[in-house]
DNA sequence: TGTACATCAGTGAACGCGCGTTCACTGATGTAC
DNA sequence: TGTACATCAGTGAACGCGCGTTCACTGATGTAC
């Protein structure tokens, strides 16, 4: 039991916490699979041998970084697809909320970008497994609304996915842009998911309902 | 001019060749900012100084692993969209084709996923422009359709870019899921294409067109 | 066809460098009494 | 409060290793006559 605060907790997590702060800076132009230990601790201004008090290795340090990264966005996409019923305002909302993330801290996003699909096994599944998350809380705040009556939970999924998807997509497409083509990739961004919401609202046209159709149908051969 | 074949110049296409294919072997695992010249020139059985009679470094190298990769796909996509007219059949046989391609060669695509993202900017860039290649051509085959009629230039860009997204994105998922999940993937990116599909279909149902409306249009505030 | 010279893909030694990891250590912080 | 001991974050020397790049070279292929 410690009666101050524990100096020496403290001092650990405030390095360990520098570490990770330097592995993201540096993590902006390289990928984690050429990132050295050696690197990150000279950037803390500590020791190589020091970084083994805090991590088992560099891809482990990779995880801890997913976990911050994206544990911290947690609710926050449930939370406007609850917000407001019309569609339009929350589509905007969505888009301009990446776009003001991406802008306030872009290496997060880079680094979630590049390790997706990346070198380093244990951090692609970090993050596969965060995203995966994501996914369920789109498709739960989905499932609450009106015009997801009927839906299959496959369905629910699918289209929770394509909207995480989607905003991984536009995120990464923002960084590559750089601030002058922000607004641009937004736009687009927009008009894709208008698009996609345009699908869901048409989805139980054909199949499982008996509902009257007002389409003249021309994709019919 | 060579009155034979060119000994001298075919064998060094040939071993220009086999250093791209271990490359590719190599990255299955690593990404490319990781990747040694020596590494590569190891598994092929030449010293790594002959590395330097075929590219100027190890992202040129990544330059040219890309065009390969990237070149022989075109007119792929446009020739399946143009070839009928029902969407339904259209989607499976895209679908159909990326399941092929990914198992038939998931080294290359591999190399795709993990470089479009990567620590690499040149490649990151090739990548880049190939892909926006990809859309123009997709969008280009769609503006032929009877169901593009009407559509804005850019519109027709955002979808051919969506499908292009969404076909990188498959492609990804089979890869991390393995053979025994590919066919749930393939499930998936059905699904999310034909909810695509529809959103297209009613995409001037709201603004532009005086056209009667068959829908009850729940989602307005 | 034969000869003499040019080209150039691949060789092999050598270099300096930064890497990850080991180990015994130091000295401030924390704990027991 | 004071003292004696335990803990442990960070140190610094040392190691063996593989890296990218240089350089002068070799010997088969190609070319000119």
């Amino acid at each position: 039991m410690s009666h101050t605060v524990g100096t020496r907790q403290s001092q650990k997590l405030k390095t360990r916490q520098a570490l990770l702060d330097a592995a993201l800076v540096l993590l902006e132009h390289q990928s984690l699979s050429s990132l050295g230990l050696r690197e990150v601790t000279r950037a803390v201004g500590i020791t190589p041998t020091a970084f083994y008090r805090h991590f088992e290795s560099v891809p482990a340090l990779g995880v801890s970084l997913v976990e911050q990264t994206l544990g911290s966005l947690h609710g926050m996409i449930g939370a406007i697809l609850a917000e407001t019923g019309d569609s339009e305002v929350r589509l905007d909302r969505s888009v301009d909320l990446i776009t003001r993330h991406v802008r306030e801290q872009p290496a997060h996003f880079r680094f979630i970008a590049r390790e997706q699909h990346g070198g380093v096994g244990p951090v692609r599944e970090a993050i596969a497994a965060q995203l995966r998350l994501f996914a369920d809380e789109v498709a739960a705040a989905l499932a609450t609304e009106p015009e997801s009556r009927g839906w299959a939970d496959e369905d629910l999924q699918m289209l929770g996915g394509l909207y995480v998807d989607h905003m991984v997509l536009t995120a990464s497409a923002m960084l590559d842009a750089g601030p002058d083509g922000a607004a641009r990739v937004a736009r687009v961004a927009r008009r894709r998911l208008r698009l996609v919401t345009l699908g869901a609202l048409h989805w139980l046209d054909d199949e499982p309902a008996p509902q009257s159709q007002g389409d003249p149908a021309p994709q019919k051969s």
